[in-house]
DNA sequence: AATTTGGCTGAGAAAAGTCTCAGAAAGGTC
DNA sequence: GACCTTTCTGAGACTTTTCTCAGCCAAATT
C-alpha cells in the first residue's frame, strides 16, 4: 500500500512516515500543495494523507484541485481543532475522511485501511467485437467463450483492431501504432504478424474475421458484417 | 435517506431522531443490539448509527454479527470516551466511522450524508481470492485454510495482486506501489519475489495461481478463470 | 496465358524476457 | 557482538518472442 502525505512540518511528516512503514505501509512527503499536487497526478497512491494548514494555500485548495483534476484518489484530512465546522467542510469539499490532532498511529493505520478497502470503483474495461473479447486490463483474450493465449505483439496488435472495428489501417499505420514510429524493419512483420493472429483467432473457429484489403492494409469484420 | 439507530438510552435516542428528522432524515429506532441486529436484516437502510455501549452486547459485537451476516450498510459508531483505541478498534471491526460523544447534530449529518454518498460498498477487512484468504489488518494469510507465514516484502506483494485480483501489473507499477518510487534496484527483484511467492502459496498446494504474462508483468489467477 | 505486384508462410537466427541460485548486505533480537 | 531472518544483487541458464529472409502463392493486369 502506498500512500502520498501533503504535510509541511518536516518533523511531523518524518515521524508519519515511520509510522506508517512501521505497518509496510509506504508513505511519499510533499511538503506544501503545489508538490502535493503534483506528486498526486504523477504517481498513483492507494490514499492521500492531507493537512488543511498548508504554507501558501491550504488543504482544502489543495483538495477541491485535487478533485477538478479528476483524481480521486480517497483523501483523509488532517485539522488542528476541533471544529466541526471545518470537518463538515472538509467532506463537503470531497475529501473522504478527516482526523484530529493529536491523533495515534493506530488511528490514522485503521483509517487508511478503511479508505482503501472502500476502494474506488473499478472501471470495466472489456471491448468485444464478433464472437471476440479482449480485456486489456487483464490482458485476457476469448474467441466463443474459449480462452486464446497471445503474446504481447500479438495482443497489440488485435487490440488495434478491435477499438475499431470494420475499419482498414494500412501496413504503415500498424507499424506506426504497434511497433512505433521508430522501428526500422520491413512491413513483412505485420504480414507475419497478421498471420499469427489468424492462426489464433481465425482458423480454429473456421471464420476469417481478419480480412487482407489487398494494396490498402487490413481490416477486422464487424459483428453487422 | 433512512437510518437506523441503535441506542438504548430512550431520551437520547429520540433526541437524535429529532435533530436528523430536522434534515429531512428519516431514523428507526432499535433499543438494544438484538432488535438491531433484526431491524438491520429486514429493512434496507442507507447507514446505520451504532453506540457502542448497549445493554447486553456491546456495540462491537453487534457491529461485527452485521458484517457476518454479510450486511454491508455503512455503520457510523458513537464512542463515549476519546479514547483512540475503542476507535480503531471500531474501524477494524468493520465499522466505517465513528463519532465522539458529545457530537452536534451538524457533524452527525455531515458524516452520515458523507458516509451514504461513499455508498454501500465497504467490503469485509479479509481479501479472498481462489483459495487464498488475506487480512492486511491482522497480517495473516492462509491457503486453504492453512496458515501461511509471509515477510513483509511478499505478504505487500501479495497484498497488491489481491486486492485486484485477475488484472495484469507490470514490473514498474509492482515496483512502484510495493517498493516504492525511490527504488533504485533492478526489475528483477519483482521477478525473485514473485518466485518467493508461488514458492509460498503455489506450489504446496500444486496450482498456479501467480501468472507470469510474458512482456507485461504478473497478474493473480481469478476464482472464475 | 504470361507477367507483375502484393501477400503469405516456414525455418531458423537473434533478441528479449524470465527464472533460479548463491551469496552479500541490512535489519532485528537476544 | 553473535545469530537469525529478511531483503537485495548479479550472473548464468533457460524459455519464449520477435524478427528476417527467401521462396511460394494468388490476384490483378497486360
Amino acid at each position: 500500500m502506498r500512500v502520498l502525505l501533503i504535510e509541511d512540518e518536516v518533523t511531523l511528516a518524518e515521524a508519519i512516515r515511520n509510522g506508517l512503514q512501521a505497518e509496510s505501509i509506504a508513505a511519499d512527503c510533499a511538503y506544501n500543495g503545489e508538490e502535493g499536487l503534483f506528486k498526486a497526478r504523477e504517481g498513483s497512491y492507494d490514499a492521500i494523507v492531507l493537512d488543511i494548514l498548508l504554507p501558501g494555500r491550504t488543504g482544502y485548495e489543495v483538495c477541491k484541485k485535487l478533485r477538478e483534476a479528476h483524481i480521486w484518489t480517497p483523501i483523509l484530512m488532517l485539522t488542528a481543532h476541533h471544529g466541526e465546522e471545518a470537518e463538515a467542510k472538509a467532506l463537503n469539499i470531497g475529501a473522504d475522511d478527516f482526523l484530529s490532532k493529536p491523533f495515534s498511529y493506530l488511528v490514522l493505520v485503521a483509517r487508511l485501511r478503511a479508505l482503501v478497502r472502500r476502494g474506488v470503483s473499478p472501471r470495466p474495461t472489456v471491448i468485444y467485437s464478433g464472437n471476440l473479447e479482449l480485456d486489456p486490463l487483464r490482458r485476457t483474450c476469448r474467441c466463443q467463450g474459449q480462452e486464446i493465449n497471445l503474446t504481447a505483439r500479438e495482443f497489440a496488435l488485435l487490440e488495434l483492431f478491435m477499438r475499431r472495428p470494420g475499419e482498414v489501417f494500412s501496413k504503415q499505420h500498424i507499424l506506426d501504432h504497434v511497433w512505433g514510429f521508430d522501428f526500422e524493419g520491413d512491413e513483412n512483420i505485420v504480414e507475419v504478424y497478421v498471420g499469427y493472429l489468424r492462426r489464433k483467432i481465425d482458423e480454429p473457429f473456421g471464420q476469417r474475421a481478419l480480412q487482407t484489403v489487398r494494396g490498402v492494409g487490413y481490416r477486422l469484420l464487424r459483428n453487422e458484417d
